[in-house]
DNA sequence: TTCAAATATCCTAATATCATTATATCAATC
DNA sequence: GATTGATATAATGATATTAGGATATTTGAA
């Protein structure tokens, strides 16, 4: 269904941006007001506001009103899983490039020896 | 660290494309030349390449040359279980969807019983 | 060596996204 | 009801991405 690949696109999309994913990681461990996201990521309140709102319309987040405040959350915590596969998949990446690292100095080491022969 | 974060992006960013996420799909059972990936898509292939390029370039897939043509193969396979749990957030939003209308019927039914009341 | 097929790269106009500033809404307090 | 603090929306210029066409490169075959 090409649906499901929309949603995949549009989902993506959203985790696609640096702010939008430290604002998900700010709110692993619960709730937080708009100030306090914008505190923590030392970033404008508008500027938050219109991530968060990008972030609830596609149903990551969502927001509580108490007062004058909102408190934001995680509304399927299985997007959560979504960045830690991602981290994992960094990983990958790394131990990747420690081995290439490693034949290419085994490699410079064999040729250097006979490099004036 | 930040580094992750900006990987993330990047990551997400590949993934934020519709044809790109097919390209990934047709290679889960295997590797497959441009051409192929071009009949099943139905896209032109500069097309193919350019999101091909874009693929390889985030280490997602993989391209072995054999004579003139090209098959590209999926680099880390856990690229795939990252579509596989958007998939299950796709499926977590319906079931959401579904019972909120069962709630919306419930309601109005509740207030149609009184509305001449 | 010429030709055709497969793939890649370059270029471009249309569109989308980003991050900032200004303005608006809403709720609590004076 | 005026003021202030918290949040949201609108408007904007800068920048990035998209998808298509034109062109280039590479390879195998004639």
């Amino acid at each position: 269904m090409s649906d499901l690949k929309n949603f995949k696109v549009e989902l993506f999309k959203a985790l696609s941006h640096f702010h939008r994913i430290c604002i998900i990681d700010a709110l692993r461990n619960g709730e937080k007001s708009v100030s306090h996201i914008c505190e923590i990521l030392d970033i404008e309140s508008s500027y938050a506001s219109q991530q968060l709102s990008i972030l609830k319309n596609k149903n990551i987040v969502d927001g509580r009103k108490e007062g004058s405040q909102v408190f934001y959350s995680i509304k399927d915590e299985t997007i959560l899983s979504l960045l830690d596969v991602a981290h994992s998949i960094f990983n990958n990446h790394i131990t990747d490039l420690k081995s290439t690292i490693k034949e290419v100095k085994k490699k410079s080491k064999k040729e250097g020896s006979n490099h004036y022969d």
